[in-house]
DNA sequence: AATTGCTGTGCACACAAGTGCACACACTGT
DNA sequence: ACAGTGTGTGCACTTGTGTGCACAGCAATT
């Protein structure tokens, strides 16, 4: 069992209170300065780290944030709680994360377990399968501060940072109607995210204002079996000859429509033109390097974490703020 | 301010003393089922998550596990991570996650949190830089449960979990020959890792076992800067014509090499084969796909989070065992 | 010399939850 | 009727830290 070193100990060490111990080594103005200086000395030597467990009852905060992700292998969402990190590190929070792996159970627990811990607060993005907020509005209901980042329920009144997804599709579908590709197909998830249903949106809207029409046999909407985007691509190319573009709604996809042009012997981008979303570390190292949407992961976490710490500290109400990042094309040579 | 709820809310609102309410919720023999249904009840509708920061004074156990990760966007540390959370969550531990960005003063700093939070145990792997170890020395004086994993510092008495890099190397260059290649460099890292510096034995013994030279003009100890790895593959293609296989320490720097090698005009594999290290995402995303060896992230964070439950569970005195995780090549097109 | 002021220290309590112990009450048996 | 037994509940204390308040000790002022 770990020897933690407590206040007590120094106390008992130096024979004097531990509330002495404990005015020193805040530097209370009451204390001599011989008695600040054995303490800290004794201190530095037992190596003493405060319990901020106990220091949690008198303040009534715990210093821990608790995280909600929803899979923490995607590197997007890694760079998002690097970017957290920073922010809170700062000013002495820790991160207590929960990795979701898309299961809105998972989600459900982690939002008990923040509970239980009495975080000070929570940054969440929901799953692919969250169509129950319960577990959200109860926290609400407690004044838990929450802010949602990337994956969020638009009709639950808290801050969210997202991308502007909308618009971050209008431009790269904008931008491969300029690049003169004129039969744009278009790969979307078929989950009930708010992200890929406004990239289709800014998909579609794109194809309008430039005069096109939009052809439901030319979107895909993909459930994460990457055969179904083999059978998809290989029907659009015998269907529509004169294919001569794709927007994918990430980079991983993107990919792997790639592999499947190739494999039909098109030439990317000289045939097809392939546009991604993400810029996942995939982008750069596939060949062609593939043109996509930035999806600044850790400038959104730290967003995030300032807009919570804003609500902690100010004691803001919870307000359905939006905080929303424009989009930045990535054009490689995909396009 | 949060509204958290506690049992002295509870028994506030049902006229009864805490202590009753504590005996009810945790299903105590000598309380009435009637009294029991009742706080149930209410704890249901007011949402009562119990306070594990209240919990942990008497038990000494904070329910924390300290993470200390030196990069959580290098996609194995993140499958490290997700396999801790799994063999943990089941045991009721949260993760408290500190990433060091590979920076000797944030891993100090880590360890000083995590004996402020109390935690119950730590798992860490430490930076490429970290060439003092006073932080984890101390953490050991104080019995503060402690296992190493992939990167790991061999001289601290504690359990450590690796990958047979030397092996894997070993094997990885054995499969290179096996394929016929005669003049084959290796690209290690310039850093005082273990893991690096097995793999470069590794590379080094099979070469020999093979009756074949090391040529030390054939080693790049890699910095990080990529522009060196395309001086030294030129330098090598010309000092060295009959070039024909380069083992890599890890992907990214496989690919990177694989689109140098392009550059020049050499196809792989059939000029040049190339044999990468962990497979992360980017080896099956490139063209050719990589071989390279499987560095398996999810298991390490089980084996790794299993270890240092049984230390904390069993109170076993840290003990300077090694589980080493058996090397597996995977063969794609590359090689 | 007595009073006042100032400074440093210690005591007691707060916080949330759990537990040993004591006590109250109901019921049984003699 | 009363001791004995069993059951349900509350009190008080525990944990580590910080803070309000009281008080001790000393110096300065009257």
């Amino acid at each position: 069992m770990a020897k933690y070193i407590t206040i007590k100990e120094i106390a008992k060490q130096l024979g004097m209170s531990h509330s002495t111990v404990s005015r020193a080594l805040s530097d209370h103005p009451r204390i001599s300065a011989k008695t600040k200086e054995k303490v800290r000395k004794l201190a530095g030597e037992l190596g003493y780290q405060a319990n901020i467990n106990a220091h949690s009852f008198r303040s009534s905060s715990s210093r821990l944030i608790g995280i909600i992700v929803p899979d923490l292998s995607i590197h997007f969402f890694a760079r998002v709680v690097q970017g957290m990190q920073e922010v809170l590190a700062d000013k002495d929070y820790a991160l207590v994360l929960f990795d979701t792996k898309e299961q809105l159970e998972s989600e459900t627990m982690a939002v008990e377990r923040c509970l239980r811990y009495r975080v000070d607060g929570i940054l969440a993005a929901i799953t692919m399968t969250t169509d129950k907020f319960d577990h959200f509005s109860h926290l609400i209901k407690q004044e838990v501060p929450l802010v949602f980042y990337d994956r969020v329920a638009n009709f639950l009144p808290i801050p969210k940072v997202v991308t502007n997804d909308y618009q971050a599709a209008y431009n790269a579908v904008q931008h491969l109607i300029q690049r003169g590709r004129k039969q744009i197909a278009h790969i979307t998830a078929s989950i009930n995210l708010n992200n890929s249903n406004n990239r289709l949106y800014g998909y579609m809207d794109a194809l309008k204002d430039a005069g096109m029409n939009v052809n439901e046999a030319l979107i895909l909407y993909y459930k994460f079996e990457p055969a179904a985007i083999e059978t998809f691509i290989t029907k659009a190319l015998k269907d529509y000859p004169d294919l001569d573009a794709i927007f994918v709604f990430n980079d991983y996809a993107a990919n792997y429509s790639v592999n499947v042009l190739q494999k039909h012997g098109k030439r990317v981008p000289e045939d097809v033109a392939v546009m991604g979303f993400s810029d996942e570390p995939v982008a750069t190292h596939m060949t062609p390097q593939l043109s996509t949407v930035k999806h600044a992961g850790e400038k959104m976490g730290q967003l995030a974490a300032q807009k919570l710490l804003a609500v902690i500290e100010k004691k803001e109400p919870l307000e359905n703020e939006k905080i929303i990042i424009d989009p930045e094309l990535i054009i490689r040579e995909s396009t």
